[in-house]
DNA sequence: TATTGTTATACTCTATAACTATA
DNA sequence: TATAGTTATAGAGTATAACAATA
């Protein structure tokens, strides 16, 4: 299907590693996959990830633990409920992530001021000077992975991906 | 880290779930991630991926099966460790992964012509009767996830997403 | 000596059912 | 009756080590 599998506007990149492999592949069989926006976008996604945890993992973090503390960071008072709905984590593997965090001293849980069977979460002093550093530290990694595309690229790509997941 | 959350070309849309939820909740604390390409790549990749999943399950295929398969498809001959390299899936898994769709009569095996120690695989005539199909309902599938956007908004998406990761 | 394919297995991630305390 | 948080556990996915056969 969609038989253009890619347009003028889009130069392929001259062979470059088929040294090493079968020398005259000039399609690897990828290009059907290629006309996928969902294929693109988790191989892009998988790239993205790969330099985020170049850039994080000295701070012992996963991605998820990483949006959760963002968002704690960002939010303080947020509920476990919340943090599932926001990063689509089911409730009980929020419990254990939460429960590691806590182990860690990154977190504090402190009685939600009108719904008792809450709790509210927000950084501990040690998880904001953590989060600090990720932040930074994520930011970087990012801009690192997108250097090769321009500013306004950057910008455009953000909005459009945006429009893809956020409703 | 990067304070603008939302440039103004993006307008935040009108609030609307946040009747159920706390009501005025403007920020729900992932203006921070979404400043993040990985975060937005990671988040579209969803979102799409469960498009697929929708349209292509009832071939009982998982992304990475059906990958296989159009690789397959479009290069027959095709080797398990190239596969492995193309797909970033490990040998270990690969090998189980080839050993379903065989029991499945989906694939078939031929010696290498070159190479003893390897395999050509490519699709069985069931194989390439389920493919026709899958790869329909998956183009199908994908303009829906993509619905929303313009034509051109589509392209531009799909080049940047491929400057990501290609390289 | 390096690589392909393979086995076995450990580890991590994700999903389901059921319980309690509160709304 | 519904929801937030939790426990226990099953299932799926991913990773490492080691081996035989061939390059």
């Amino acid at each position: 299907m969609t038989p253009s599998p890619r347009a003028s506007t889009t130069p392929r990149k001259t062979v470059k590693k088929a040294a090493a492999a079968e020398a005259v592949v000039s399609d690897n069989g990828t290009a059907y996959l290629e006309t996928l926006m969902g294929y693109n976008a988790s191989r892009a996604s998988q790239t993205m990830v790969s330099h985020f945890m170049r850039g994080v993992n000295q701070f012992d973090l996963r991605t998820v633990d990483f949006s959760v503390l963002s968002i704690m960071a960002h939010q303080p008072g947020v509920t476990s409920r919340q943090l599932c709905q926001l990063l689509n984590v089911l409730p009980p593997n929020m419990v254990v992530l939460l429960r590691d965090l806590d182990k860690r001293g990154l977190i504090e849980r402190t009685p939600h001021p009108t719904d008792g069977r809450a709790m509210g979460l927000s950084l501990s002093t040690s998880g904001k000077a953590l989060m600090k550093k990720a932040e930074k530290a994520a930011s970087d990694a990012d801009a690192q992975g997108t250097a090769h595309l321009t500013a306004a690229e950057r910008k455009t790509l953000t909005r459009l991906l945006q429009k893809i997941y956020i409703r």
